[in-house]
DNA sequence: AGTCATAATAAGTTTAATTTATCGTGTTCA
DNA sequence: TGAACACGATAAATTAAACTTATTATGACT
């Protein structure tokens, strides 16, 4: 069983003749009955009546034109992959974002990009610190978003947005540690991320203060929230837990809210494929 | 691109060698690079990594692999349904079920048979009266199941079953309409199901009654519950509302409880496949 | 270094698909 | 009703493809 011969038989289905889907497929008339024929005895049974002017399905045809409907749709898939590898297309693209630049927004924009490039598969790393440089240096992911860079000699860097990281902890835990200055936040937990790079530095480190070290940016937020201590948290993400109170801006000598650089950056010797570099420009499009 | 070279692109995958694939399908190694190069030249990029010893997909050959996986499967599927056709497993049968026959048990045996002969839709039939005899007969249903038979001489019968019908009504309509014997019936509205044959006769009709003549069975259950008239219901479907009391049974002259046979019939001049012959020696196996 | 295993390539062969030409049959329309 | 037309089956010839054998190059294993 041949996928042309399926394809054969779908087209004489869908125009009605032989003959009409001959001229359709560029082939002459005895070709597909040839092809109909094989395909018949393979499956040892008729797949059209002939004893009409116009062939008919038998039964026997429709349930094979049913279950063989699935194959050639899979099919037009392949073809448009083949389609996509011949534009160049990558199959596979790596995005890293630092986990402070995350917003609704920016997500629905990754979503639509994905979908608008259906044979590319675009792996999204949502990251902290170093890590987003990391992954873009080592080819990892082709771009990547983030505040934190040591070796731009190596990257293109565009800058596109700002964060601002505003300390803050909650308005109860404020009260009852009394913390009037900087030398007060010393005896309170300082909820930071770790990074994974040893050489990587932390933002907006206390120091002489006790840490809490997360490894990752999932509970940051919640654990501020629960008032187990104080961190630095992107202003975007809280601003209705300001609004209703439950958190406190903290402003000290060191410890206030600072506006951090977000940048897009890339593997300056990198070969970027069409879509890579799509994601780029629309990445800047789309922050201006 | 051939099926067969997507299946050669999965075997050497799976198997990890072109030569191993090669005796897989029965081919010589030259045929497998031959079948990959053409697709990789379809594809316009490689599928393999040949610069290590074994090969390996790229990452092209890994889109491919994902998205080709749906045919290999569905093609199975097709040499399936293929091998149903050599077996002549007819491609569809009808099976016409009167509607006083359905009970959960044997609808759970249609469905475990159905299942079994995935490559035969199972076309099901719930009838009235002449109708399964009538499907039967114009070869539209290759099976039924009924006790009305009028015509036995074209047709196979085989007694499987009895049902009891019984004439009920709603307790309350029964006493607010003080029903003492078969006369005061006459009075009472009486719901049968109506024949769309017009030759066919109706079951346990009350000459000179008023009647409400339904299409079909599906409402007459809940008619006669809800105390609109009164009429022959299958035992089998209405023994807890007479265990709640709810209906009452009729018991006069000439309306009473009666046992019909239940019986399996199918056309004398059919060549059945073998499919309908295993339902027919299965449903009556199923009723011993 | 030498042997084994794997894959690419080239040339020749076989097989399968396709075309041209022809025939029979059913349809259409004057 | 019959002539022109359309459709599909068949046969023979042609073309294209897939496959095989033989050979070479390269990596792996000992």
């Amino acid at each position: 069983m041949t996928f042309d011969q399926i394809l054969v038989f779908h087209k004489i289905v869908e125009l009605g003749s032989f003959k009409s889907a001959a001229a359709e497929l560029n082939k002459t008339q005895p070709a597909i009955s040839f092809s109909i024929k094989k395909l018949e005895e393979e499956m040892g049974v008729e797949l059209f009546d002939r004893s009409l002017y116009r062939p008919t399905m038998t039964s026997h045809g429709r349930a094979f034109y049913e279950r063989s409907s699935a194959i050639i749709i899979s099919m037009k898939d392949l073809e448009n992959l083949s389609k996509s590898f011949l534009q160049k297309e990558e199959p596979e693209i790596g995005f890293s974002l630092d986990g402070i630049c995350l917003n609704p927004k920016l997500l629905k924009f990754v979503k639509s990009f994905s979908d608008r490039h259906p044979f590319t598969k675009l792996n999204l790393c949502i990251d902290t610190l170093s890590e987003t440089e990391r992954r873009v240096f080592s080819k990892e992911c082709e771009i990547g978003m983030t505040h934190f860079i040591k070796e731009p000699q190596f990257l293109d860097v565009f800058p596109v947005d700002k964060v601002t990281m505003v300390p803050v902890m909650n308005k109860e835990l404020l009260k009852e540690k009394k913390v009037k200055d900087q030398s007060d936040l010393l005896l309170i937990d300082q909820i930071v991320i770790g990074d994974k790079n040893p050489q990587g530095a932390s933002f907006g480190l206390l120091e002489g203060g006790k840490k809490w070290r997360l490894l990752d940016n999932n509970f940051k937020k919640e654990i501020i929230f629960a008032g187990l201590g104080w961190g630095h948290l992107p202003l975007h993400n809280i601003e209705k837990e300001l609004k209703e109170k439950k958190l406190v801006i903290l402003e000290f000598e060191d410890i206030h809210p600072k506006d951090l650089q977000v940048n897009l950056i890339r593997h300056k010797k990198h070969q970027f494929g069409p879509v890579a570099k799509t994601l780029w420009d629309e990445l800047i499009a789309f922050h201006q």
